[in-house]
DNA sequence: GCCGTTTTCGGCCCGACTGTTTTCAGTCG
């Protein structure tokens, strides 16, 4: 088994025995071993356990390192096989609930008999759940309302469509009087390609109306909390939202610890511990110990115990800043108290962003002004929803020098993919267009080709190169296997006259898996014979996988963002492609669409041969 | 279950919020 994976089993055990009731700080032993795990390095792990050392690691005694040593050893826990059994599986169901924790589930299990959601339901429906002692009307409305709709509360959302509801908020909050700084923080903030929920921070000196007009928005379909330093809403989507609000000389460690993720975080805790600072949303302190004045640290946090709380969070700042607190101005000068240069929050992902930030070695990564134009997009001659000159004064109005479009083939007949003679006549009327100077953005023809189901393209080399370039694409037979798929793409890839490869995968996010293909072949391939893997830039695709990129370029592969337009409003897509290039450590050289036209037809023309 | 110049038992993570309570338990992050 791989560390995640103990770590996973891990985790589990302690949701099981909270489930149970079992000691809270048991449960807690389990569930800090899981991130204690997370932070090793397999290899780190794999030396440990050889040498009978895991309990030399702080957080790790000797029930834990029986267990990962099983684990690791043999895949297998007979504890945690026994503990599955004892609990009924809809008690782990019923934790998705909002509002529903350990005691609550166990209360209904004990008291009720409850032991999945379809029995929960009922119960709430017929008003046993309210008469329960600690429960209440309200508390059963709330569940039901949590069953309802799990499936949407559960539910991540994508990049595009989070950015589109936090950008007006996070232009709202900064319009707002007294409102200092405010920012969306986040796996948005942080680029990924879907998104779980919002996270506000906001520091203001007067919290009351920045609560009430985040909490009043459009859209807002349930407030969940309101208070003086938090509020959560819940949109018509099933998209929560919350908001922070921290004094001004927080914000940049609120900021930080919300933006995550969860595995930088604990580097960055780590790295302020060896350095005898304390790391928290809270601040940066002088680690002094666990009794200089209260202050202990678990979870990250940096907090005051109980015999020296003070009454505020205001008096608890003021206490800490009277102490050893480290002040920061932004994030830039965060990262440099702990000997880091600045890592973008694209990049904290904790694989290695910290160590390359030491060296000072983070590459500048590409940015989206760095974008003169964008290949493959389609128009109304397949399946487009603009004309070919409706496109082009879009890329115009973006200020690009250059659009390439490539229409599918005839092979995606669904697609009203182009025959040999649509296509040269597009290829004709693209020509002309840009001999009429009607627009300053340049037209590149191109086409998005089928790579059949045997590896040969939909149309011949002949009629290829009479195109600026070629984007080969798999649309049908997905079910192939991996060997099939692999060795598909590649024969497509070797062909003359190719110069991309569209959408790795195929995956739809959130929707459909990609097909099978095996990428590290595929990438070789594309290398080995000159052709570029598109970084395809649809908010449903971000496909190939920014996780693979880092390896990839390092290896000399280019892409290329492409954001497969099927109207005007596509081309700012690539917005979302930028995202996924900058996860994947890209730098600006590493990306076609960032050269100038003249370079760019060069690099067509040395293709086309 | 883990930990220890407060050491081998008795602590351990808390602030904010909600809902059920009338002083607090449970949830969430």
């Amino acid at each position: 088994m791989t560390k995640n994976e103990i770590a996973d089993a891990l985790t589990e055990i302690g949701t099981l025995l909270d489930l149970k009731g079992e000691n809270p700080f048991k449960v807690r032993a389990y569930q800090s071993g899981a991130r204690v795990l997370e932070a090793l390095e397999e290899t780190e792990l794999a030396r440990l356990i050889a040498a009978d050392e895991l309990e030399s690691v702080k957080g790790i005694g000797e029930a834990l390192a029986q267990k990962i040593g099983e684990l690791h050893a043999t895949g297998k826990l007979e504890f945690l096989e026994k503990l599955r059994a004892s609990v009924a599986p809809g008690l782990v169901e019923m934790l998705q609930v909002p509002g529903l924790g350990p005691k609550k589930i166990k209360a209904l299990h004990d008291k009720l008999g409850i032991a999945d959601l379809g029995a929960l339901a009922a119960a709430c429906r017929d008003g046993r759940v309210a008469a329960l002692e600690g429960f209440g009307e309200k508390t059963q409305e709330k569940i039901l309302a949590g069953i309802a709709n799990r499936e949407a509360y559960g539910k991540r959302h994508l990049w595009w469509e989070a950015w589109e509801v936090a950008q007006p908020i996070v232009a709202g909050l900064r319009a707002l009087p007294g409102v200092t700084h405010a920012e969306a923080a986040g796996s948005l903030r942080r680029g990924l390609e879907t998104v779980g929920d919002l996270d506000f921070i906001v520091a203001a000196r007067d919290v009351v109306p920045v609560v009430d007009w985040f909490t009043t928005q459009p859209g807002v379909k349930e407030v969940t909390a309101k208070g003086e330093t938090k509020a959560s809403v819940r949109f018509a989507s099933g998209l929560q939202a919350d908001l922070r609000l921290v004094p001004a000389e927080q914000f940049v460690f609120a900021l930080h610890h919300f933006t995550g993720s969860k595995d930088h975080n604990v580097q960055m805790r780590q790295r302020a511990l060896a350095r005898g600072l304390r790391l928290s949303e809270w601040g940066l302190a002088a680690d002094d110990g666990p009794d200089d004045g209260g202050k202990t640290v678990e979870g990250g946090a940096v907090s005051v115990t109980a015999a020296a709380r003070p009454a505020t969070v205001k008096a608890k700042v003021a206490q800490t800043a009277a102490q050893d607190r480290v002040m920061v101005r932004n994030e830039e000068d965060l990262f440099r108290k702990l000997g880091l240069h600045f890592v973008p929050p694209e990049l904290r992902e904790g694989i290695g962003e910290i160590e390359t930030a030491e060296q000072g070695e983070l590459p500048r990564l590409v940015e989206a002004g760095d974008l003169r134009g964008a290949f493959h997009n389609h128009t109304t001659a397949s399946d487009g929803r603009n004309t070919l000159a409706e496109m082009v004064a879009a890329a115009e109005a973006l200020g690009w020098e250059y659009l390439g479009i490539a229409d599918h083939s005839k092979a995606s007949f669904q697609a009203n993919g182009l025959s040999e003679e649509r296509l040269l006549a597009q290829v004709k009327e693209i020509q002309e267009l840009n001999a009429s100077q009607r627009f300053k953005t340049h037209v590149f023809a191109g086409t998005e080709c089928d790579i059949l189901a045997d590896g040969r393209l939909d149309f011949p080399a002949d009629v290829l190169a009479q195109l600026d370039y070629t984007v080969v694409s798999v649309h049908n037979a997905f079910a192939q296997d991996e060997a099939k798929m692999t060795a598909r793409v590649i024969k497509a890839i070797e062909q003359p006259h190719v110069t991309m490869l569209g959408h790795l995968t195929g995956r739809l996010l959130l929707r459909r898996e990609g097909y099978k293909v095996d990428a590290a072949k595929v990438i070789d391939a594309a290398i080995a014979n000159g052709v570029i893997i598109e970084l395809n830039a649809s908010p449903w695709r971000l496909d190939m996988d920014w996780r693979l990129w880092r390896k990839a370029a390092e290896k000399g592969l280019l892409t290329s963002i492409n954001p497969d337009a099927h109207e005007t409003a596509g081309l700012e897509h690539v917005r979302a492609g930028i995202n996924a290039a900058r996860k994947g450590w890209l730098r600006k050289e590493q990306v076609l669409n960032t050269r100038p036209k003249a370079q760019v037809a060069k690099y067509f023309a040395a293709k086309r041969g």
